[in-house]
DNA sequence: TAGTGTGAACGTTTTCACAGCT
DNA sequence: AGCTGTGAAAACGTTCACACTA
């Protein structure tokens, strides 16, 4: 019903409208909306009509009443548990991140999970628990959603104990490809990736653009 | 002349290759490589000609071979700089990871920026320097790539003092939709947006699960 | 036989352009 | 007059199926 590029571009106007709000305007534009969000006026609409929104025409869009629908769509509106597993420094940045206002209101850090010397330590206002009572932890906070920062040797290992423990929705930080099965969903911030990215657009200007612009003097 | 989408699996490939070639495996074929990278065997073929790949028919790809030519085309051949700004724990994770093997062997870490008391401290090997110098630092080292992790209030500050000083690709860390000119590439990991994605879709099969599939038991 | 390279079908996403509502 | 919602077109990306080659 509500495409997947959409559902990607959804979190963008939620901040979009957040902005605004912050500012004290009540009624916006798809013009303005989309030029904070980044993205082109009739995208925006389009996204926006997918999921049944009603803007005024010759108006606009009421920005609270959009945002509480965007937020009701995203289904961010309960808090989430997310359990955070591997807190190296990555995972100590995680947890502050989402325990703060960070990811939005929409979630909840409940556990922080490691192995090392951390486990017993206070990080984002939680004490590390160790990651062998990882079954139980899931179990208990009847954990959804979780972070996965561990080194990349024993990430599989530790999704396919997540998943067996009921975790349905997996953010990964590690350069790996995952495997699961059908029913959980994986995204995957990877780095290196990115810059591998970044370096082939480099790249390409580096070459491209003296033989097909003027060469800056 | 190379799709968009096929430059953003390219990565995906060369890690692939890396795994395989650390088994001491010589030859490799497009469902084997597919399996690992995570895609169809099709799209990784097509990917792969797009390039002007000369895999042999009958018999696969040579490993050795292909990787050269992918990091060859993604230019992670020579080591690019890379300054990061923002030394919170983010940041200081980050400078470890590319510092280290993490993000594969095309770039350097040749600069940490922080306004707060990291300055002055060793982190993954360098010296904090002072944000006030980012001018400086950036023609001093040709840096073309940055990193930013710094708050999101100074965020667009940060990024347009990196632009004029040189700076053609960022990859951010902010929640924040960057302004940048023409040219200036911007890729954007964002941890709110990724966790709001995995909740729309934890609510889906929550909702739509139990009617359209026979709930477990 | 095994496995690539690719034309053609298919599906998805974006963009245009304008009718229609306030 | 101004701005939304949307049909239609265009662009893009993926998948299929098979001819071709070692």
């Amino acid at each position: 019903m509500i495409p997947r590029s959409t559902v990607a571009r959804l979190p963008l106007y939620l901040r979009a409208l957040e902005e605004i709000a912050a500012d004290g305007v009540t009624t916006t534009s798809s013009g303005e909306l989309a030029a904070i969000a980044g993205v082109g006026p009739a995208q925006l609409r389009r996204d926006l009509a997918s999921l049944g929104s009603h803007g005024v025409r010759g108006v606009g869009y009421d920005v609270a009443h959009l945002h509480a629908q965007v937020a009701a769509v995203l289904g961010v509106t309960a808090d989430l548990a997310v359990v955070i597993v591997g807190i190296g420094n990555l995972g100590h940045a995680l947890a502050n991140y989402v325990a703060g206002a960070g990811a939005g209101e929409g979630f909840r850090v409940v556990a922080l999970l490691d192995t090392g010397a951390v486990v017993g330590t206070t990080v984002a206002g939680l004490v590390v628990e160790h990651a062998d009572a990882l079954e139980a932890v899931v179990e208990r906070e009847a954990a959804r959603i979780a972070v996965l920062a561990t080194p990349a040797d024993v990430a599989q290992e530790v999704c396919d104990r997540l998943v067996a423990a009921g975790v349905t929705a997996v953010l990964s930080f590690v350069p790996r490809v995952l495997q699961t099965p059908d029913g959980v969903d994986v995204r995957s911030v990877d780095l290196a990736r990115e810059l591998q990215i970044l370096a082939f657009h480099e790249q390409r200007k580096a070459r491209g653009a003296p033989t097909t612009t003027a060469p800056p003097e």
